[in-house]
DNA sequence: GGATATATTGTCAAGAGTGACAATAAATGG
DNA sequence: CCATTTATTGTCACTCTTGACAATATATCC
């Protein structure tokens, strides 16, 4: 009884072009015209299907979120029995598996947050549980270390994960990347009693 | 024979408020306008003492660069004979000693980076020079360890320390805080045989 | 006090970014 | 073919940002 709608796709097509732009100009330099360039559409588009410039950011919110706990939760259900923290090393330290949008998309999501009270209360609780969640892959092999050292170890993994995908931008850094991995590495090793 | 020029002291006062624009909005959000209203000046005056965008963006780097490498060597030779890393690891997760500045401006560049090779490539050097500094540290303190596994560690103590630092914007995180200080030493301890 | 160099303020034009809405085009069911 | 709903394009007004330059004020030396 009507044109088809394409909202949805419309829709995850404008978000991802706004992702984009966020983790290469920042959200402050994230804007519309340049987001509806890169999605190759118009801005009246962009305010058709999603809405103005706090909708979308809002929405890339949500969207950065949830992508953010699916791919987490691929990786811990890929997960071996044995060899798990080898596995997780590649996954993190890879450049074969290396993406670094998650990373700097958060980056300007955080600096944004420093005006946005309730944002950075959400990105607060997105950190704290990625940190959780390596912890408790970590406890998974090393169910005797003490909770205090397997916090310790997951924040530090995540520090040097996370350092290693922001300098994305400058192009590929493979002796950074292989040394954070060795790091990583020993800093799991320390597990060891 | 003339008025006494200001031009250095506004100069400075210019490029610490672009700095501080820059480390809270990203390079494409830190507008002149924000900038000359953080300086307590107007965008005349920016023009007439630093020059135009592209010539704040240079004096930045230059900046960012020479505070950089001034604080490294400080705590370089601020280090005790016995206990090097301990002070290392208070200067570096110590809240009191807390400085997000340099991180933020570092962050914001490298996003930057992205669209400037030169500026890319400057910044590769400052991040290897900035881990080799810590291996230089780290190696006085463990003179029988491999290089390998001191470079490993160097970066790996750079990549928690940033992180930290990065997430300055949602405001103090304790428990981040500390459990990165723990990883660290660890880190730092898996060079004891 | 006058010459001089600098600081400071003011203004203008051009372009980018945004929000709101109108107008047109296209696809579907009946 | 018609009615209906949605997609798509176009446009207008307003603000923000920038670059360039003119005009004025101020401090110093002679």
């Amino acid at each position: 009884m009507a044109r088809p709608s394409v909202k949805q796709e419309r829709r995850a097509q404008i978000l991802e072009a706004f992702e984009h732009c966020v983790a290469h100009y920042g959200v402050e330099g994230a804007t519309l015209e340049r987001v509806a360039e890169q999605a190759g559409l118009t801005r009246s588009l962009i305010r058709h299907n999603v809405g103005n410039r706090d909708a979308l950011l809002e929405a890339l919110v949500e969207r950065f979120l949830a992508r953010s706990r699916r791919r987490m939760a691929e990786m811990l259900a890929a997960l071996p029995e044995s060899g798990r923290l080898d596995v997780l090393l590649d996954w993190l330290f890879d450049p074969r598996f290396a993406d670094s949008t998650d990373v700097l998309v958060a980056e300007a999501l955080i600096a944004a947050g420093a005006r946005d009270e309730r944002l950075a209360e959400t990105l607060r609780r997105w950190l704290a549980a990625v940190v959780e969640d390596f912890a408790r892959v970590i406890a998974l092999d090393h169910p005797e270390a003490a909770a205090e050292d397997i916090e310790a170890v997951a924040a530090g993994l995540t520090g040097i994960y996370f350092n290693v995908e922001s300098t994305a931008p400058l192009g590929p850094m493979p002796a950074l990347r292989a040394a954070s991995r060795r790091a990583a590495a020993k800093l799991i090793g320390s597990l060891e009693s």
